[in-house]
DNA sequence: ATAGCTCTTGAGCAATGCTCGACGAATGGA
DNA sequence: TCCATTCGTCGAGCATTGCTCAAGAGCTAT
């Protein structure tokens, strides 16, 4: 196998076992093992388990970021609206993998924290560039950046419990939930 | 020293060393060094690690829930108040322990997941207490509860992302910062 | 066929989570 | 006083795991 696809490959397993398992446990005998190589043959590849996990982290945030990329062909409401829905589909599909990501990922680890940050960064732009709102109005980039950001730990959040619960029990709709997660961004930057 | 003082020890040292370190980096071998003692004798108490990090984690949340705890003697705004505002000076002063105890500790580990919940909870039961809503505009609990803890999620990461900032390039207060979360909770419900 | 390049491996080191048997000091009946 | 029991403590050692190194195996090119 060339060294490109062996690569390839193992991010692909790290991405998968992230969903069974927080990213700290992720062992690297498990990953090889699973992939019928060699342990030293890893090591070819990522000089630590650090840049493996580095290299699955930023795997997962560029796949997120793929996922709900907004169709600019389309009015930017509903871009918005679809963004948001297409986050909250990826939270519930890969629930656990994405708290791994998010919380797991962003647990003290500076260079997981940085590779969070700028997947979140890259959200709360692509929001900001769909609201179109009029220059005056706008507060100080650093201000508007902070409750956007907060506002997507929000969205998160609700997000993360509403997916929890069975489908029994999940009192709101994802439509539901992503109309109210728009509400309450335009409310709160009116604040 | 009894039994008790010595757990009490341990425990206190991996609070101390969270400031530092994220919670899967705190190895039992510099735990038992700054304690001066050997490596069996922790596993005397704590049958794995895993047990001590819940120790450690369950401790750091009592002490959370201790230091925002609302003055019942005062009238009920100003509980809030100052249950934030002690809310953001714990983040501050602990930032780093913090964010290992809030996503480390969150990070896909079962057992610290249910600590932080669990202590996320108990706050958010709290600002439920202190809202004082009639029962007729109460929304069903689960969805009022849903809310209020995706609110603290807001309220945390403004925290976090403020107290990272360097002093000088704080544009505003922690009391505007928890002016503006009461003013977003009081919003948001009403959507 | 020889040289060289690339993918691959096994042996082994150091650190670390964890176990086990035992030592020493205190406590408490006989 | 003596023996036994309990309790806090430790050192040796095992298994796992992150990581290194030197070398093998297959392919291509001269």
């Amino acid at each position: 196998m060339s060294a490109e696809d062996r690569k390839k490959q193992l991010v692909r397993i790290g991405l998968m076992m992230l969903r069974e398992q927080p990213i700290h446990e992720l062992s690297i005998d498990a990953i090889v093992s699973e992939a019928g190589i060699s342990r030293s043959l890893l090591f070819q590849y990522f000089p630590s388990k650090h840049d493996y996990y580095l290299a699955v982290i930023s795997a997962a945030g560029r796949r997120l970021l793929r996922l709900t990329k907004p169709d600019a062909s389309r009015p930017r409401d509903e871009q918005l609206r679809e963004m948001l829905l297409a986050f909250v589909a990826f939270i519930t599909r890969r629930r656990r993998a994405y708290i791994s990501f998010v919380r797991g990922a962003a647990g003290g680890d500076d260079y997981a924290v940085e590779v969070y940050a700028q997947t979140r960064d890259t959200m709360a732009e692509r929001v900001l560039a769909l609201l179109d709102v009029p220059e005056a109005d706008r507060e100080p980039a650093a201000q508007e950046r902070m409750r956007v950001h907060a506002w997507f730990a929000y969205v998160e959040d609700l997000a993360i419990e509403w997916s929890g619960l069975p489908e029994g029990e999940r009192r709101i709709t994802d439509q539901d939930l992503v109309a109210h997660s728009i509400e309450a961004l335009q409310t709160l930057r009116k604040l």
